[in-house]
DNA sequence: CATGAATGAGGCTTCATTCAT
DNA sequence: GATGAATGAAGCCTCATTCAT
């Protein structure tokens, strides 16, 4: 029986794997029911005995790729020690390149952020982009402090703007990015953190 | 017959402002039709006289906002003369102010994001999207760079890098606000503002 | 203006009769909406033009069928004049004959009882059924009362059971004549009425 | 195994109690398997093996209460010895007093009129109601000729008509009460009973 | 024997669009 | 030009039934 919770839980995610293809490039509304439950190779039924609608499995997807863009940042800044700074162009890094890797899923976050826009569903997003970008922000926030204690930032530094500006420009390079494919998001979040870093830094 | 024209135009826009109200409190896929007539006071028909499609009345919306926002930024950045730095800030704070008064019509951009993700109207939306942004990172980055010309900056500054990561942070931290009500962007954007031009300052 | 209202309602009683005979042959749950709609010459979503659901349209149809009953029993009343017995004869001779004669409409009082036993309908059919009830009693019971008034019956008759059960009476020969074709529901009435107003004179 | 078979009929009868109570609260068609088979305490496969179908499972039920309500109409009669009169007001009371006491019960009775008015299980249910009402009129019809040879009735009272009315009167008063729980049916009964007989009463 | 996970046919309902007035 | 009644395609979801375990 613990064997068929496992299964389950199995399962649901398979099939949440399967409708984050689907609703990435199809969106939510133009995404099928039908199509997901092919995707997954199982029959249109059976996606209700895993999720009580399509609303509810839509908000599976974003839960999923919440955890999976928390977990990679985590890896993105542990893998490396050293300074501060040093990690902080290694979180912009490993953020970048990865999801230029998966540009694709970007759609998904322009779709859950319309979600939260309006729709019944919107109250639901809503919370938990505010509580998502909230654990963002106090992760760089952290690394941030660590710097200012280290003294490699400037003590007056406000960190709590510069956590939430850091997250946000991430967010609205791979957009820039998302509309062009010209747009070299990677270089132009390190050239700028240069900046940025340059102004925190102690005078003399 | 130049009348005619004019006629036609005007009721075009009132439609259209009628549209982006309805879209902005809906989304697009919540939106029918018979709703936008209303707002507008004319028959649902008459909707067809005017738009081709729903696609047709959501993108003139669209065009619309665009417009509205680069006509406001125009007035921001030369509202105020001065220094890069002065106008730089000036922008970044009419902008914010701007768009906090009117944050019903955030949810409007993040229908646009959505509409460039999936969907047919995807390209059109891309296309569109690139042209603004790209105006807009033209705009800042012809500041900075006279800033630089002017010596306020130093002259190594990665100019497009820093224009299209404020662009993108205004924009960033407009949609955290949307998330969160008490998140001050306002403010943020001036804190991170100081930083950024502090770190674009020549030493010494 | 006028004349859109009084189209409007034409066409709801259309859609109404043709519901009657769709609901009356298949039942409430085996009628398909589309059948409908080809009943009555229009296309599916028509029918939604000029009622909310399923539901609604089926408690339109048995509204009209208590108020085509309603009248029947008013017009079998008053057909005849002369004494309490002679009218109350009438009346049954009358509504069996014509319940015979659309013996397919009876199905239909049969979905509505099984309407208020179950379902989210139940109360208001309850409701409805209840009032019809208690009309039909009240007009059997004002004959009666009209009979004792004359002497035709005895003054210790309980009015209200008679009528009650005259009215149940009625109900539950065509409901017997229903399942056995062989039935004879109006001599059997006629006979039964015979035995009740006897039993109703006053002694000697 | 005549256990075995003894066992088989024994669940099945346990299956089509629960099922009873299901079908009473929520009507055939918004009656789920699985809440029948969670009623039962066992599996919604299982049912598959003591029935064939939905449709099989409720004809069971139908016939479960037939036979339940024979057996206690039985009861009603023989329990008193004495007059046809005071038998028959037995009846009429036992009737009444059982009915209104299990009226969740009767419910079912409505859905099974239903069921004889549409769907495919028509022919079978209407076959076995034409059954059951015979059988429950020569029963009663048995009783007034008794009463008819006894001298207690006039020997021209028209039996068939006046059983099928009796049975159809309870019936009816018991669908009446089902609409307007103020209603009293029992009493009723027993005053129209009462005026039913003294209609078939010798004169002088 | 018992089970419950899997299925897919099928129905109600919505809504963009058309077109006769 | 303006209108809104009419339409039918299309999609979400339910649930009786099956069948592998």
């Amino acid at each position: 029986m613990a064997d068929r919770e496992a299964h389950k839980r199995e399962k649901k995610s398979h099939i949440t794997e399967a409708a984050a293809r689907v609703f990435a490039r199809r969106g939510f509304f133009g995404t099928v029911m039908a199509e997901i439950a092919a995707e997954a190779g199982i029959g249109k039924g059976t996606l209700y005995e895993y999720f009580d609608s399509k609303e509810d499995l839509f908000f599976s997807v974003f839960q999923w790729l919440v955890k999976q863009s928390g977990t990679q940042a985590k890896v993105g800044i542990s893998a490396l020690g050293g300074s501060a700074s040093q990690r902080l162009r290694a979180l912009s890094d490993s953020l970048m390149a990865l999801w230029i890797d998966q540009a694709d899923f970007f759609s998904l976050v322009m779709e859950f952020w319309s979600a939260s826009a309006s729709s019944q569903m919107r109250e639901r997003f809503k919370e938990a982009f505010r509580d998502a970008y909230s654990d963002f922000r106090r992760i760089v926030g952290a690394l941030i402090r660590e710097g200012m204690e280290r003294g490699e930032f400037r003590a007056d530094v406000d960190v709590a703007s510069v956590a939430a500006s850091l997250v946000g420009t991430w967010d609205a390079l791979l957009l820039q990015a998302w509309f062009d494919a010209g747009f070299d998001s990677r270089t132009t979040a390190g050239e700028f953190l240069n900046i940025v870093l340059k102004g925190m830094t102690p005078s003399e």
